[in-house]
DNA sequence: CACTATTTGTCCGTATGTATG
DNA sequence: TCATACATACGGACAAATAGT
């Protein structure tokens, strides 16, 4: 895999289930995203790309001619396979906080769509977050949040029960999950948050508008109130080509010898 | 695809690259990890997943026998397919500075590979973060970084020629590329980090162990030194079955109106 | 005990997609 | 473009193991 000059060979394999043109698609739909391929360049023909993946020519040209297709080159005959990408629109960002930057500055509005709303016994994963019984009665929402109308994250909260009947299912619809537990007289003091990065299933890959096993990043979080108890358990999911999020953080100078990061505002 | 009681009905598509019994493999797979499906619980039948997913038998049937396969269930003629799952490793969490937890509690080990070391003049990317010239030189360095043998994080970073020259290859292997830094003579004052979600292309997926496609966790952070130059640039991708990032917010009151969130060590 | 329904295992024939030379 | 090989997906049919009536 790794050469004898430390560089690493790309590589596609037919034992994966997805096709050769496929795979060599993704890699180089990636280095035009990356820039690795600059915008007006050439890229490798059909024959030094079938020779660098191992494959026929006809495997080679399907996948540039898929690049075609997403409008990421253009391809002409005895001059090559050029790179048109224009650049991605600067994605949202959030801070710390959790919350949308910029986005009265840029005069968009974000909108929710409520899904699902109902109260149930949560699953184990919400059994654990939230700390209560097996058979607790929870209520559960699925939302979506859009942005200018396309859609970028699918949240899926819970709330115990006797906290979630402080709020109404239009109230949901309408304001923010925080601001509706400060309402109903909860005093959010910390919160714990989880980032990783998830596969768009079937269900939320139309949701998001995306291909299903698009990468989606996730976002865990358990709120706790004043008394330490969980209040809200909340999963989201993230389209990274519109959201991601941002972390400022400068150097806290404290008398023990480690030194610490904190975020900055 | 939304259907009257506001459930969702996962979709597969014959139009994908991907063929249809890996789709449906990977619905179940998430849904074993995700608990949806318990330990020890049947799942759907041959004929129940065919119907939901809209497939034949047998195509349901290579579904299921995939996860087999894996170990994730046992397949019995006459009693159906049972989840065997054992509880997952509680993966590894990386706090607010970016670096590991209960690593030495765990008596376990994270060592370094490096695979590739030059000076070469940047990629786009490289040249905006670092704010340095088109033709500037920059130390670039990829590890792959690994706990007990198996690789969580592909690092890729970018440090300006001069303070790239305050150490070594060997030192690079050894050492985390902060401290080698602070050795050099740079106050390390602040930094920004951006976190998003991408898959693994034909490149990183064998050297970290996971299949092409598979979601990872991706983290770019400039780091800033006292004057407010850049000083490093990374990229590191982390298979996130291992490695999640973990943050902890405590609310701060202040006398604005607005309060504001700071993570708690 | 037989009878039945369910579930998985195996086989066939056919059509389409993928990949090669 | 053509011929060839293999993987994918379908529908149908039948056998074998299990569980309940």
């Amino acid at each position: 895999m790794v050469e004898g000059d430390g560089r690493v060979k790309p590589m596609v394999s037919d034992r994966l289930p997805t096709p050769l043109y496929h795979q060599i698609y993704l890699i180089l739909r990636h280095k035009i995203i990356d820039h690795t391929y600059r915008d007006g360049a050439l890229l490798p023909s059909e024959k030094e790309t079938a020779e660098t993946y191992g494959v026929s020519r006809i495997t080679a040209k399907r996948a540039l001619n898929e690049l075609a297709v997403d409008g990421l080159v253009v391809r002409e005959r005895g001059r090559g396979t050029k790179v048109t990408h224009q650049e991605a629109i600067t994605p949202l960002t959030a801070n710390v906080e959790g919350m949308l930057e910029n986005l009265m500055a840029m005069g968009l509005e974000t909108e929710i769509d409520l899904l699902e709303f109902d109260y149930a016994t949560p699953g184990l994963d919400a059994v654990s977050a939230l700390a209560c019984a097996d058979d607790d009665v929870v209520q559960r929402s699925v939302r979506i949040r859009k942005l200018d109308g396309t859609p970028f994250s699918y949240l899926v909260t819970y709330v115990p029960e006797v906290i979630g009947k402080t709020y109404t299912r239009e109230d949901l619809a309408t304001t923010t999950l925080l601001t509706l537990l400060e309402r109903g007289g909860v005093e959010v003091l910390h919160a714990e948050q989880t980032l990783t990065a998830t596969l768009a299933d079937a269900i939320v890959a139309p949701l998001l508008g995306v291909e299903v096993n698009a990468p989606l990043l996730r976002i865990e979080r358990v709120v706790y109130d004043q008394a330490d108890r969980a209040v809200e358990y909340i999963i989201g999911l993230y389209r990274p080509d519109i959201y991601k999020y941002r972390l400022n953080l400068s150097r806290v100078q404290s008398d023990e010898k480690e030194t610490s990061w904190s975020p900055t505002r």
